[in-house]
DNA sequence: ATAATGTAGATGCAATTGCATATATATCGG
DNA sequence: CCGATATATATGCAATTGCATCTACATTAT
């Protein structure tokens, strides 16, 4: 390896300290869920795109796109959400490979009702931790890594 | 939720940006490893934790604390490495509950081979995106996350 | 029109993870 | 010393993930 591709010890910090901040927040948030009963976190992203879109619907690539999961991933995903009722699959008519995935009233209900976990939870393990001012910065150095 | 349970703007901006830049750097990094022909990036962690180690030994707790692996995924984790032969199982003589994980030869030399790609992959996707003073303050507020 | 190529999404199968619990000590209170 | 409790690690099993590939339809070039 020659001297240029060597990460710098900043570099090298930046880097181990993201991976370690999201597994130690993600890991405190997810019991945060387990504990009220909730379904698994990752549901959560999904169901906030769709109530985030307009008429609650998105093609399951627009999704991909949005939550950065592998295309396989959410296939199944959904497939999960619609045996829960959270969502369903209806015809795209415009190109018959492709399909809507469409939030329920349910799948809506079940966000809301995640969201008064999961905020308090954001607020108890990043909120507390940082002012407004280190939060904004944070924010804004990690959207140059995304 | 009452108000103050409610994140800020600027903290689920954060904590947003945490998982998204987590998952798209360390896609790029796991693209590289594969590209590169070598074994999942999880292992690297475990063998440099016990590289950096007096006597290149820790006992399984120990590294399930630095690296913040499930108990139950480290003892698996370990399984798989000493089935390739980079660590070894030794007995630990005050405890006869516990073991050591040592870490072979061909375990270090397959940590620095790692670090060949992994190294200029933390350059690319991280160092190349953010400047020393960047890095150095993204480093910082990760830590008070950690 | 047709063959080649590209795109959307699903799926079989093996590997990994999570959960609950097991196993084998160790330690502690009486 | 003895039973109760705690600690270190392993493991059976179900759920999830990753990989490779499949199906079905769409687009493009000939």
């Amino acid at each position: 390896m020659t001297k240029s591709d060597e990460p710098t010890a900043a570099t090298t910090r930046a880097w181990v300290g993201l991976m370690r901040a999201q597994r130690s927040v993600l890991s405190a948030i997810e019991k945060d869920f387990k504990a009220a009963g909730l379904p698994p976190f990752g549901w959560y992203d999904v169901l906030w795109e769709l109530v985030k879109a307009e008429d609650g619907r998105l093609r399951p690539f627009e999704i991909e796109a949005r939550t950065l999961l592998a295309q396989y991933n959410l296939s199944r995903l959904i497939d999960r959400l619609e045996k829960e009722g959270l969502v369903r699959r209806e015809a795209f008519e415009e190109d018959a490979r492709g399909c809507w995935v469409v939030v329920t009233e349910a799948g809506r209900a079940m966000r809301a009702r995640m969201w008064e976990t999961y905020g308090p939870s954001i607020t108890r393990h990043v909120g507390r931790r940082l002012s407004e001012a280190e939060a904004s910065a944070l924010a804004a150095l990690l959207s140059r890594l995304g």
